[in-house]
DNA sequence: GTCTATACGGCGATAGAC
DNA sequence: GTCTATCGCCGTATAGAC
């Protein structure tokens, strides 16, 4: 007997994960295309092909929804890198070297980025988005990422230790705006360059 | 006899100059902190504190307008940058260190922002998130910033000849990443370090 | 050049039948 | 859980008086 029939959902897994599912991925999809404010709840449903009352019914306002759609991918992101950095450090005895810890901090990116899951790809790009507006960072991003930046810069000390503090910050801050450039996918490169670089080869840059 | 003279509104300075430009600042303000559809054209009117309907009959459509904003600054910037590296080039004599010329791409950026005009500030915190939006890549970013671009490049591979094509454009997409971020204004290496560093001392991160 | 008035459509969100 | 219908509001843009 497949687990496929009930009566009122008694023990099945999918409460109403379905529809759940395509909203968020509509709704990524359109957010990191055109911002909050570019697209309209109308239109993320229409592209899930359900009723815009739906959206409201399972994740409340649009911005409870882009919410979602950001935490969603955040818990696993986080603690692959934090693992990441972990091993570094551990295989270096607690003394990594500065190259090991840039690349732990920018492989899981590369990787994810890379996965069959196309949806990778559209959350780093609407963390690109998210980055650059003030608006949700309080809330949204300094709740989910600052703990492993934190780590990331002490494991920056580790490499290379007794530098003024500030210009760890700063340092972080640089990285992380090439890298999110990187996945905004704006295709300014490609035309840039002619097609000299593709911005799909992006992990080129940190041969 | 100056050439100024017209028929109607005959001798005096103002042809509707002054409000123009109330509502062009006003518009770079709102854009730079939320983005163009994050505002209203009846909101940038308030700002300004004229009827909504100037804005149209000054500038047309809200698309328009925002395109204007961008260009009002966008001409005098690469000029002087144009001008900076070619001053870079010559006292060299057509051999320029690295350093050198990443100085003369960001140096400008540096004195704008410090100087008296608030406004160049507003101006590079909207190219930051312009910078971000691939939408207006093609019609304004591409024909007012690639030229320069384009000589910057040029003068990367007088600083660090026989590299690999596609490296100096990955190179320049590196530094754009990071300067671009650093006048976003998001205030989160503030809140990140606990008050180590200041968002506002942007040229400490380029000693 | 400037403002009043308004057209017309789409917005986020909800109530209630099924 | 899902859809139909709708509320009340605000968006961009324009016509026309002054």
């Amino acid at each position: 007997m497949a687990p496929k029939e009930k009566k009122s959902r008694p023990v099945g897994r999918p409460p109403a994960t379905a529809t759940r599912k395509r909203i968020l991925n509509a709704a990524e999809k359109l957010f990191a295309e055109r911002g909050f404010d570019g697209v309209t709840v109308r239109q993320i449903t229409a592209e899930a092909g359900v009723d815009t009352a739906l959206a409201h019914h399972h994740f409340g306002s649009k911005r409870d929804l882009f919410a979602r759609v950001l935490l969603r991918r955040a818990e696993a992101h986080m603690e692959e890198r934090d693992a990441a950095m972990a091993r570094c450090i551990a295989a270096a005895g607690g003394k990594p070297g500065l190259r090991d810890v840039i690349l732990a901090y920018v492989q899981p990116y590369l990787e994810r980025a890379r996965s069959s899951d196309k949806g990778w790809r559209t959350y780093f790009k609407l963390l690109a988005k998210t980055n650059t507006s003030p608006e949700w960072a309080p809330e949204v991003f300094s709740g989910q990422f600052d703990p492993f930046v934190r780590r990331f810069i002490d494991a920056l000390k580790l490499a290379v230790p007794g530098v003024p503090e500030e210009r760890y910050y700063w340092a972080y801050h640089y990285l992380s705006g090439a890298l999110v450039l990187t996945f905004a996918d704006t295709g300014r490169l490609d035309r840039l360059s002619g097609g000299v670089c593709s911005s799909a080869d992006f992990e080129k840059g940190f041969l």
